[in-house]
RNA sequence: GACUGCAUAGCUCAGUUGGCUAGAGCGCUACAUUGACAUUGUAGAGGUCAGAAGUUCGAAUCUUCUUGCGGUCACCA
């Protein structure tokens, strides 16, 4: 074995060694299902830090799965995400010099460049992937946009639009200007930004004043909206007042509405029905309730004034109409008010532009609709999943850790609205909706003749005409965790491996994501997607900060991983996370992970050193030792906790706990101690043997290089098959041992000698002498006595059943016994006397807290008889230790 | 505005049903150096657990309030 561990000679081999095996695939196990669906990266470029979360998480839940004995499935995919990946093409094109992509290439041309720009991006991602260790089963790899996906989303679609759940209705949608299609609520991105409010009359003899922000859109203004408690409004409440508003000829009825807040404002509201979700809602309430308002587009989708708006504002911009209004109303003295506000707008997550809202038609899920025959709503069926379970069976219930999501997540629900799902983007799944050729596109709408919806094609295909717009991208990667079993086959992969048992995402895809998935699978097919979901926080930078192109404190994991490995980088994004919230990532953390790797190497090449030494050699089985000494009880039963505690922490996904304990054995107890003890006391190689393969197989879910690399040694020097490291059962707690306390008495009496060595300055190659007053440990410590010699450097060792404090000496007490070291001629006894006191008063304080806790009759009523033992036990101690050190202080 | 999260050592964070004289890593100080590892070892300094009140035999942990910082949703007149 090398000095130390260099990844670069290892992962690549060992990744094809894995791969190669076969085990990454569920059909080449046996056992129980247990089935992992990767969230899908985007094909919008290269994986980042985030992704390089993701997959160390999966992956170790997988590779501790599948040491558990279990058919484990990490199925590997990635998301042709509609909006995104076109997005960033054309913004590509643009950059290249296109002025106007679309135009000019049309859509099969522009298709073809995004096809080009997603097969590259996915090759690299999936590259990325094998880098980072993940054990996918890459037999099964899917993409969302491939054939078999495709399929699920019209069966969907098709299932939906027949139960009356998918409709085509006329709305005010989010409409992006720059990238002409609609997006979803989700898909806003919220702003905070000046702007001006204005307060305003729409004409000189209109008796209410309004204010608002956006002047150019109350050219559409059909009605004013007060509060019907306002006194100061009642009267005209149904009243109509046609007003001249910068030339355009309006007529305004005065509507009562609960909503509109009194106090706000002017506590009137104009309402523009075509460019306000919430203007739209009063228009529909009013249509149903008889008395109807009109609704007058102003804005089109190419972001400029319509006809309606008369010759003067026609084709403006937004923004100058906003400024001709306003020059308008102050030259006729309507303008009230001009002030500053903070305002928060909806931006388009993808495009970046602030979102209109314009009426169209478009494609919705009706999320309040009844199912047919199911009696429930899907905003019904999304809250059982997480709440009761669905049809209240707890079988079917979805977790999320940590818990206090689920809050969000009803939070989320209880404000749903129907979700669009029609994009007039080019890149995705094309609705599977197909028009009559001769008619027109409103007629379309009416005449249910005309309108075919179905999972392939009509078969006269040559009278038909698809519906150009495409699905939201969500909408396919709601179905992937069944999508890629090879629903709505009857698969036995379906059967097998659904519903999923973990899944692990960002909050931030929680909506868009998590509850679609929810929705789907509980529509589908009465099911839940998995059962358990873990959040994860998302990784920031040193100062916290998000990482991004645009602060430029982006970080490549292929970069991280050339320069530390894969592990380090595993570990690294690993360590200090808990179950939703952010961490912070940066070089030196990444520094420490790889020296922690190193250590392992290293431990594991001086354990071989050691066993070649006393002429045998490392091999792969091994039963459970006898120990030998105290040291070997000692070691084996923290071997045995951590087992315990590595397994408790997983299961209770705490990832960043479980490696820590790890770390500290492996540092601390193993490294520090034992393997320090191993170079005294002779004999261990069973011991030795044994910790390695322990340890070894503890660590391969978080660090699977190396360990699989050490492991791989063993055949060099043994006999032993060649045997993976990855499907090797994982370590179990066999036997219920005892801590040993009386190690950590010996470890303790070290310690303070060789403080005491540090406090006097002692050259630590001088040797000096020791004695010390055990009692009934008299045995025992001079058992031991070889391992306090050599690890305290002393001279000489006296173990009395009691001695008395020799002169020149610095004493103090561990575990019941006294230990003095003897200092020829540079006790400072004044230095001694103080510290002694300080420790006498720090224990009197102590004794005294633990009898107050004791006398006191609540204490002892109350409190489970394991505590009160607990604190009888360390008042007995405290109190031996006290009188021990007041005879010690005194004899100074 | 509604809901929600956080505040613990210089820094980054643990601390899982209330029961340690509150922990780790990094950093810092001092010392050590040729066979496992300087990607190291040994020892050490450093915290009124944001503040206040309450519940309890007992609070870093539970409740309420205050302060400071995040997040999500809504309002966008």
């Amino acid at each position: 074995m090398e000095k130390a561990y260099e990844p670069k000679i290892y992962e690549d081999d060992i990744y094809k060694l894995w791969e190669e095996s076969g085990f990454f695939n569920p059909d080449n196990l046996s056992g129980e299902p247990y089935a992992i669906m990767m969230p899908p990266p985007n094909v919008t470029g290269v994986l980042h830090l985030g992704h390089a979360l993701e997959n160390s998480l999966m992956d170790i839940m997988a590779r501790y799965q599948r040491m558990q004995g279990k058919k484990v499935l990490l199925l590997p995919g990635t998301d042709h995400a509609a909006v995104a990946t076109q997005a960033r093409v054309e913004k590509n094109l643009v950059e290249a010099g296109m002025k106007n992509p679309r135009e000019e290439l049309g859509r099969e041309g522009l298709l073809k460049k995004i096809r080009e720009y997603s097969e590259q991006s996915k090759a690299t991602i999936l590259k990325q992937i094998r880098k980072m260790g993940t054990s996918a089963d890459w037999s099964r790899l899917a993409y969302t946009f491939d054939e078999e996906r495709s399929k699920a989303v019209n069966t969907t679609f098709v299932k939906m639009y027949n139960d009356g759940l998918i409709y085509r209705g006329f709305k005010v949608v989010n409409w992006s200007v720059k990238g002409q299609s609609t997006c979803s609520d989700d898909e806003l991105v919220y702003i905070d930004r000046e702007a001006k409010l204005y307060t305003f009359k729409y004409s000189k003899d209109f008796p209410i004043t309004i204010a608002t922000t956006r002047p150019e859109t109350k050219l559409g203004d059909t009605a004013v909206a007060v509060n019907p408690n306002d006194k100061r409004y009642k009267k005209f409440i149904g009243k109509v007042f046609p007003v001249n508003f910068c030339g355009v000829d309006l007529k305004l009825k005065i509507i009562a509405d609960e909503h509109v807040e009194m106090e706000f404002g002017t506590g009137a509201l104009g309402v523009t029905p075509a460019h306000s979700g919430v203007d739209f809602e009063m228009y529909e309430k009013k249509k149903v309730e008889g008395d109807p308002i009109e609704l007058i587009q102003v804005i089109d989708e190419k972001g400029k004034m319509t006809l309606q708006t008369g010759k003067e504002f026609v084709d403006k911009t937004v923004l100058e109409a906003r400024d001709l209004v306003v020059e308008k109303l102050r030259a006729e003295g309507l303008m009230e008010k001009e002030e500053e506000i903070e305002q928060n707008v909806g931006t388009s997550d993808r495009f970046g532009d602030v979102v209109e809202a314009i009426p169209m038609t478009q494609w919705f899920i009706d999320v309040n609709k009844e199912i047919p025959g199911r009696g429930k709503s899907l905003k019904a069926l999304m809250k059982e999943a997480v709440s009761s379970g669905l049809d209240n069976d707890k079988n079917k219930k979805v977790t999320i850790t940590p818990d206090n999501f689920v809050n969000i997540y009803f939070n989320w629900i209880d404000n749903l609205r129907d979700w669009c799902i029609s994009r007039q983007i080019w890149w995705g799944h094309q609705i599977p909706v197909w028009y009559r050729k001769v008619e027109s596109r409103k007629s379309k709408v009416e005449s249910i003749e005309d309108i075919y919806v179905g999972v392939e094609e009509p078969k006269d295909i040559e009278n038909w005409t698809q519906d150009s717009d495409t699905l939201d991208t969500w909408f396919s990667s709601g179905l992937w965790t069944f999508s890629t079993l090879g629903w709505p086959n009857d698969t036995a992969d379906f059967k097998t491996f659904h519903p999923t048992n973990w899944m692990q995402m960002g909050h931030e895809i929680l909506f868009f994501w998590m509850a679609r998935m929810i929705l789907f699978s509980g529509y589908l097919f009465d099911g839940i997607p998995f059962k358990d979901v873990y959040i994860h926080g998302i990784l920031r930078d040193k100062d916290g900060k998000k990482f991004s192109k645009s602060s430029g404190n982006g970080i490549d994991p292929l970069d991280i991983i050339e320069n530390y490995g894969t592990d380090a980088l595993r570990w690294s994004v690993l360590s200090g996370i808990t179950p939703g919230n952010d961490s912070r990532f940066y070089t030196e953390k990444v520094e420490g992970s790889r020296n922690l790797v190193n250590k392992l190497w290293n431990v594991a090449r001086f354990i071989e050193m050691t066993i070649v030494e006393a002429g045998g050699k490392l091999v792969r089985e091994c039963k459970m030792p006898k120990a030998k000494t105290l040291a070997d009880t000692w070691i084996l039963s923290r071997l045995n906790k951590i087992i315990k505690d590595v397994v408790d922490n997983i299961d209770n996904y705490q990832f960043s706990q479980a490696a820590e304990v790890l770390r500290d054995f492996t540092w601390n107890d193993l490294a520090d101690w034992y393997l320090e003890i191993a170079k005294i006391e002779t004999d261990k190689s069973e011991v030795l043997n044994y910790i390695l393969n322990t340890v070894l197989k503890l660590w391969h879910p978080f660090m699977p290089f190396v360990t699989e690399a050490i492991w791989s040694s063993y055949a060099k020097t043994s006999d032993d098959k060649q045997e993976l490291l990855m499907v090797e059962k994982f370590p179990e707690v066999n036997v219920e041992w005892q801590e040993v306390i009386d190690f950590s008495m010996l470890q303790n009496i070290i310690i303070n000698i060789r403080s005491v060595r540090g406090d006097y300055k002692i050259d630590p190659a001088k040797k000096i002498n020791v004695t010390i007053s055990a009692g009934d440990k008299k045995e025992l410590l001079e058992e031991n006595a070889e391992i306090i010699k050599r690890l305290a450097r002393l001279e000489n060792l006296q173990i009395n059943q009691s001695a008395n404090k020799p002169n020149d000496s610095v004493s103090f007490v561990e575990g019941g016994v006294e230990v003095f070291v003897e200092l020829s001629g540079v006790v400072d006894f004044a230095k001694e006397k103080e510290k002694l006191g300080k420790e006498i008063e720090q224990l009197t304080k102590y004794i005294s807290g633990l009898e107050g806790k004791l006398n006191n009759p609540g204490f002892v009523s109350s409190a489970p008889e394991s505590i009160i033992n607990q604190e009888k036990e360390k008042l007995i101690e405290a109190q031996e230790k006290l009188e021990k050190t007041n005879k010690q202080f005194q004899a100074i």
